[in-house]
DNA sequence: CTTAAAAATGATATGTTGTATCATATGAGC
DNA sequence: GCTCATATGATACAACATATCATTTTTAAG
């Protein structure tokens, strides 16, 4: 068994815990973040699915089907890049930390690393003392890679 | 005169010491930014601009002059919500450090706040270590403001 | 097993953000 | 007043996203 079809294993084995259903189309759209292993748009993900599956999803069935695999940790929304990634913990069992994903604003590749305590705490507070409250706790940074600089 | 003129006014100023030129279309632009005193998008500006000045501008001119106010570094462009701010520090002679952006995502008022050192060169120091290059060296974070919590 | 309710997906239209491209206007310097 | 660079306009379209209502599939109760 390859690590995509464990991954994907992984992911049905989370949601079965969960009570929720991994069903045919959202293990397509999940496999095709895992398979390219970078970041994609909703639309990239349809033309997947239709040359990988001959699936023709509609735009709305991806977002939501994406929406869907967000509630389920097993997915991130890159805001700025208005792309979807898989996570990279699915097969961990730990819950993981405060995500910080370095976006190659060339290729979408994307690196998702755990960020520091200690920068979380900064953070944390700077947020906290101007009155506001943190949202979505994740960083997100346009770079660019080792092969795209 | 108040704030807001005296915000432009800078503007201009910064402007002809760098040799180019804040035009009536320009300055309208950004008029709507600092007096909105929140992130708006593009469009936002345009009917903006329509409302105060009477003046029909095409997207294409706005997006072109956000840039150009970008470049001027009058005005930010915060890609986790795809809209535009006045830069905070207009007034300020001295150059500012690493932005942090506290964004509102229910009402779209924006705290621009300074990144502590520290936490800027941990940042940097994770983007480095994992062999990324930071392009727009620049937090943007969602939040809810005191009002919208 | 059948049927009603809930969950998932489809279809269509449209809204929002942004850019490509080619044309026109405006202003600074000769 | 010309000329060239800069700035802006107009039109079309691409990419991302959602609203809404219809249909299918699954689940669970009787």
């Amino acid at each position: 068994m390859n690590s995509v079809e464990s991954i994907i294993q992984h992911a049905e084995q989370h949601c079965d815990m969960r009570g929720s259903r991994l069903t045919q189309k959202r293990k397509q759209v999940l496999t095709g973040l895992v398979k390219s292993n970078k970041a994609l748009s909703a639309y990239e993900l349809i033309d997947f699915c239709k040359q990988e599956f001959g699936e023709s999803l509609p735009a709305m069935s991806v977002y939501r089907i994406l929406d869907f695999l967000e509630s389920e940790l097993l997915v991130h929304k890159l805001n700025l890049a208005n792309k979807y990634v898989a996570c990279m913990h699915i097969s961990c069992d730990h819950a993981h930390a405060v995500p910080q994903f370095l976006i190659c604003k060339s290729c979408s590749i994307v690196k998702e690393i755990t960020v520091e305590e200690s920068t979380i705490t900064d953070l944390g507070n700077t947020v906290k003392g101007a009155g506001y409250q943190l949202l979505s706790p994740q960083i997100e940074l346009n770079c660019l890679c080792e092969n795209c600089a």
